[in-house]
RNA sequence: GCGGUUGUGGUGAAGUGGUUAACACAUCAGAUUGUGGCUCUGACAUUCGGGGGUUCGAUUCCCCUCAGUCGCC
């Protein structure tokens, strides 16, 4: 999967290789200037160029095979112009193989204060020191240039739920016209692949407005946004579907910012091939832990003297070789080690789970691979 | 032996003569979905070394006692 053997330079290209007879879940394969990527598949989140805890080398030992960075971090630090001297991302953090970067529309409506949204972009100030700052889409995307990920997002507004159907509208129009704007901007569609968001709340008149106006923009894939932004699963449901089913089939989709085992087996299932989340490896920070046994508090007083596999059924580095007992005391002492350890294995979990879900779409069974999941692993209504 | 000083939940440590005795850590439980790593939210001392007294009322005042600690002989 990696191009071990140097830089292979292809072109971005999306091949979609089967449908599962059973659901409407794909397989397909990203091909992308570092390297392949099979599909569906799950990216694991590396915000500062750094899966938090997490060295590209064991990522690769995981079966990571795309993972994501972010635009409004890097630009804050170190600086896009940095990340460019030392060779684009890539080569930055030691990573050989493909990279996302989100636009950073995120970080603005999540963590920036007094920010003002206005046509020409958005106006907020720093997390880290308070400055005043200005992201705009053309901004955002001469960024990405910089930062040089195979795979870069338009500049959106992740607009919150519940919203109402007019700020909705007013939202997804700019977004359209921010889009537009990010693509004119770009200046290296030869070899990263900008992907327009779908947004549109849970209103399916607005949700395929944007995607069929998009998809008259031709972007070489498209995202999914406004999702997992605390609404419930049906509605997560609904806001997926509605976007799906006005996109190009020919295109990937990439749902943004799902990591739920639920989440993602109803996103396969309704067409998603790309989904990335800080779920596994933010729990797996505050002791939490996704195991055939359900989910597992490693905090817990049961855990002191349980000195079996955190995972009897992981094949994971952490599973292998460590017990409960020691991962609760590592827990307890804050010793980093304990993160790293549980947040290879809440990744190793996740990225299994797509490759026995790819296994299944391929034998057109997914839908019973499905149920079989959610049986066994019992996870509850969060879904993990 | 004499004199001083201290004694508050697992630990450190506030506090006041008067309804539910701060806070921190630890402990226990819960949260976590396009990441501000080491986070957030709950719970947790019917009780202030022990005994007696003063007072309408004492963890707070007095006496005795026990324990720690410092100094002197």
């Amino acid at each position: 999967m990696y191009n071990k053997r140097g830089d292979i330079m292809e072109k971005f290209r999306f091949e979609l290789t089967h449908i599962c007879k059973q659901t409407g879940a794909r397989c397909g394969v990203i091909h992308t200037p570092h390297g392949s990527v099979e599909t569906p598949m799950f990216m694991p989140v590396g915000t500062l160029a750094s899966v938090k805890f997490v060295s590209p080398e064991e990522l690769m030992e995981i079966g990571s095979q795309i993972i994501l960075s972010n635009t409004y971090h890097l630009w804050l630090r170190p600086g896009e112009d940095i990340v460019a001297k030392a060779g684009g991302v890539q080569k930055f953090m030691n990573y050989p193989g493909p990279m996302l970067t989100d636009s950073g529309g995120f970080q603005v409506f999540s963590l920036a204060d007094a920010r003002k949204i206005k046509e020409e972009g958005v106006t907020f100030k720093s997390h880290l020191n308070g400055d005043t700052l200005f992201l705009s889409p053309e901004k955002s995307i001469q960024i990405q240039n910089k930062i040089g990920a195979d795979i870069i997002m338009s500049f959106d507004e992740c607009i919150p739920y519940p919203a109402t159907y007019d700020y909705v509208k007013d939202s997804v129009e700019r977004t359209l016209r921010w889009a537009k704007r990010g693509l004119d901007a770009h200046e290296r569609k030869d070899d990263q692949a900008l992907f327009g968001i779908v947004q549109g709340g849970d209103y399916e008149d607005l949700r395929r407005h944007c995607a069929e106006e998009l998809t008259k923009m031709d972007f070489p894939g498209y995202s999914i946004g406004g999702t997992s932004v605390g609404e419930d699963k049906e509605t997560m449901t609904r806001m997926i579907q509605y976007s799906v089913k006005y996109l190009p089939e020919n295109k990937p989709r990439y749902l943004m910012g799902v990591g739920a085992v639920n989440d993602i087996l109803v996103a396969i299932e309704n067409g998603i091939d790309m989904m990335d989340c800080v779920l596994p490896t933010r729990i797996a920070r505050h002791g939490t832990c996704m195991t055939s046994e359900g989910r597992i508090n490693i905090k817990k007083a049961i855990y002191k003297e349980d000195f079996r596999p955190l995972d009897p059924e992981c094949d994971c580095v952490c599973c292998k070789n460590y017990t409960r007992a020691y991962l609760n005391h590592l827990h307890r002492c804050n010793e980093g080690l304990g993160n790293r350890l549980m947040s290879i294995h809440n990744l190793r979990f996740l990225l299994r789970l797509t490759e026995q879900a790819r296994a299944a779409i391929k034998e057109d069974r997914f839908g019973d691979f499905k149920k079989e999941i959610l049986e066994k692993y019992a996870f509850d209504e969060r879904g993990f």
